[in-house]
DNA sequence: ATGCATGAGCA
DNA sequence: GCTCATGCATA
């Protein structure tokens, strides 16, 4: 039961033990962690820092938290799985730097109507969230908890949105879905969630992008309704730091934007039409190739400190840019500098510093 | 990576 | 007033 607590509230997002921050949703957590969130499985779980650690404002925050999960706990969640796969979507609306909001709604409306008939990408096409089937739902809120927990289990597999009710059926990640052509009822399974959530961190890093580039780039792959992300959501979504809800909306899009990113890399050469979904190699670390470092190295014994001239005459030599070649060597000469530093500890904070250039 | 804050929609 | 998604700012 304890594990179905998965809202939190203000409260408890500044007080409560760093175990259950914010929204984050427990369900994602890992085994372990979850372990040394919740020592007491029983249900109380402040059982554990009752006595005393808790300050006067932790303790009201568990006393929240407690009558939360009265409400909120569903007799058949035994596991730390949290599958109230209900709404929400994101609208990431246009400018990149605006926050972006998700509204909840529609996907349980989608859930009223299985037929699907609000799974076309019509509505939301062109705007990110039309407002306008907001509100219908209010009263199935408990109906879709019901619903979606069928899972018995942490472990058991299975597939949220089997029944037809997944937040995968919101137009905007229908189309998002679409786009990346992924099977809702694959994506919602939290052990999948995880596992992609890896996938992706792995290859994005591969990609050498950050979670950054990754949040801006998002907003190129033009996807409707998808904008720009910030590097922390991005990093909450590979930390599985999001709710069940709010991983099955993005991975979508990430997945997209993974296999857009990927495909660019790959040629060279992307599409006329397609907005580079990577970071303009501006940022790319310049690799100096073993030959030409051992080149460099050579000059440098002879110069540590060679003259503007000098180091043109090298970076032509070498075939690098002569910004390439200069910083190299003023990384050198501090790399020096921290050698000499670590044997003459007397020497550190002498006025070496500046080297004028 | 994460604490704290914001704002939307809802009740 | 609450939940939730998301962002800013900072550790």
């Amino acid at each position: 039961m304890t594990m179905s607590m998965y809202s939190t509230t203000d409260k408890m997002k500044m007080s409560a033990p760093s175990c259950f921050p914010g929204r984050y949703s427990p369900s994602y957590r890992s085994s372990e962690q979850m372990r040394r969130c919740m020592p007491n499985p029983s249900g109380d779980i402040f059982a554990g820092i009752n006595d005393g650690i808790l300050s006067r404002a932790e303790a009201l925050a568990a006393v929240d938290i407690q009558k939360h999960q009265a409400q909120h706990v569903h007799s058949q969640m035994p596991s730390q799985i949290k599958h109230d796969v209900m709404y929400h979507h994101h609208t990431m609306s246009g400018p990149p730097q605006r926050p972006l909001q998700m509204h909840h709604s529609m996907d349980q409306l989608d859930m009223l109507d299985p037929t699907g008939s609000m799974t076309t990408l019509a509505p939301i096409s062109e705007s990110p969230l039309t407002p306008t089937h907001q509100h219908l739902h209010g009263s199935y809120h408990s109906m879709n908890h019901m619903m979606s927990h069928h899972h018995p289990g942490t472990l058991s597999g299975h597939t949220a949105g089997h029944h037809g009710h997944s937040a995968v059926h919101h137009p905007v990640i229908t189309a998002a879905v679409a786009a990346a052509g992924l099977h809702p009822d694959t994506d919602t399974d939290p052990r999948e969630l995880e596992a992609f959530a890896e996938r992706f961190k792995q290859r994005r890093i591969k990609l050498g992008v950050t979670q950054a580039d990754v949040g801006k780039a998002l907003a190129n792959l033009k996807l409707p309704g998808v904008g720009a992300l910030s590097q922390s959501t991005i990093c909450r979504f590979e930390s599985l730091t999001l709710s069940h809800n709010n991983m099955i909306a993005l991975k979508p899009i990430l997945q997209a934007w993974l296999e857009e990113a990927e495909a660019q890399a790959k040629n060279k050469r992307r599409d006329p039409d397609a907005p580079s979904v990577l970071p303009a190699g501006e940022k790319k670390r310049t690799s100096i190739a073993a030959p030409e470092k051992r080149s460099l190295e050579a000059y440098f014994a002879v110069q540590p400190r060679p003259s503007g001239e000098k180091i043109a005459a090298i970076a032509e030599k070498l075939d690098l840019k002569k910004n390439v070649v200069r910083v190299w060597f003023c990384n050198q000469r501090q790399k020096q500098k921290r050698i000499v530093s670590s044997v003459t500890p007397s020497m550190t904070g002498h006025g070496s510093a500046g080297f004028g250039y």
